[in-house]
DNA sequence: CTCGAACATGTCCTAAGGTACATGTCCGTT
DNA sequence: AACGGACATGTACCTTAGGACATGTTCGAG
């Protein structure tokens, strides 16, 4: 249940809406914690039945713009010192890459060229990012400063699975070339 | 819904019971695709009523081992070479970092060496693995080449791991130093 | 022969995630 | 004045994941 925590990190930057919300996990939370809005309207529910969050104010549109209490504060200053980091990795081109003996050899080639390209333009993009953090154009508050090591994880781990994608080409592999079977 | 490929791409290298399937989830598989005893049994049973895979024998202790199907191995073959891969990258870890300015500064040096450890240790672990693998310990069928292409990926992305919680300890970050707010 | 560990399969319930559906507002352009 | 796009919030439903519970067997060690 690490939705939560999310949310309420993001609005102990400050207050938010649940769209603002929803904004963010999907630029740049979302490649690390994917979060649809009717999720997060929910969950938006109830951390304020449970007094975590508030609302902070109403405005155009229905809008409703929540703000982090003390208590919520104080919750994710918990989780973050206090509870066990979950290590599950997911990762679904690693569990493919385990199949890879079924695949026919030219598709096999194809799709490591294509996932090597894909984890490239990732890492690129990650930094893209950080580089603008570091040239300053985000400001230098602790929030941003947290993102750009966030954007650095990002960095590593695509280079280092295009680098794994291009490698794996060179790997010795007997594949299975017949589809009839 | 990659854990019916899972299952269909490991009996794919012969037939296994849902126990047997439990424990090579535990051990290798496990790291990249966790998957629990009930929701494989009750996966097996799906994937027998849509005749992908079918009862190979039933042997002593109420064993089940399964075998798939020339429809199996196809469905498997279809997966990964005609659908899209799934790039989400859910890490905990990496959500956890965006919010790292929300720690005090003692305990967030503690965390990212407890976290280093971990990750160095991790692929430490891989990197045995692929060893024993290069050894020949396992023999060279498609089966082991695979797994040690997938070994590699592990060893990369938790050395990356390893190396960005070191460096993140280096990187400039004002911490809240205040629990009580 | 007894007992514990590993073998072996399953049900049930809850939580979490994802898609589709549904509704309404405000603003800028044509 | 009409319309489309971005803003904004929600409900309903289905699938997947995970933990707790339940049961019975075979085998080896003492």
């Amino acid at each position: 249940m690490s939705l939560r925590h999310g949310l309420l990190g993001i609005l102990a930057e400050g207050p938010a809406s649940g769209y603002d919300l929803a904004g963010r996990f999907q630029e740049v939370l979302g490649m690390v914690w994917p979060a649809q809005h009717p999720k997060i309207y929910a969950e938006l529910g109830k951390l304020a039945d449970e007094g975590l969050i508030e609302v902070d104010s109403v405005g155009a549109r229905g809008r409703k713009a929540y703000r982090i209490t003390p208590e919520g504060l104080a919750e994710v200053r918990r989780w973050l010192t206090s509870t066990e980091v979950d290590h599950t990795m997911r990762l679904q081109a690693l569990l493919r890459s385990v199949f890879f003996w079924l695949m026919p050899a030219d598709d096999l080639r194809r799709h490591l060229e294509a996932e090597a390209a894909y984890y490239q333009r990732t890492a690129d993009f990650y930094r893209e990012l950080a580089a603008a953090k570091d040239r300053g154009e985000y400001g230098d508050s602790p929030p941003t400063q947290a993102i750009r090591i966030a954007a650095e994880a990002g960095i590593r781990l695509h280079q280092a699975l295009a680098d794994w994608a291009a490698w794996a080409q060179t790997a010795p592999l007997s594949t299975d070339d017949d589809p009839d079977a």
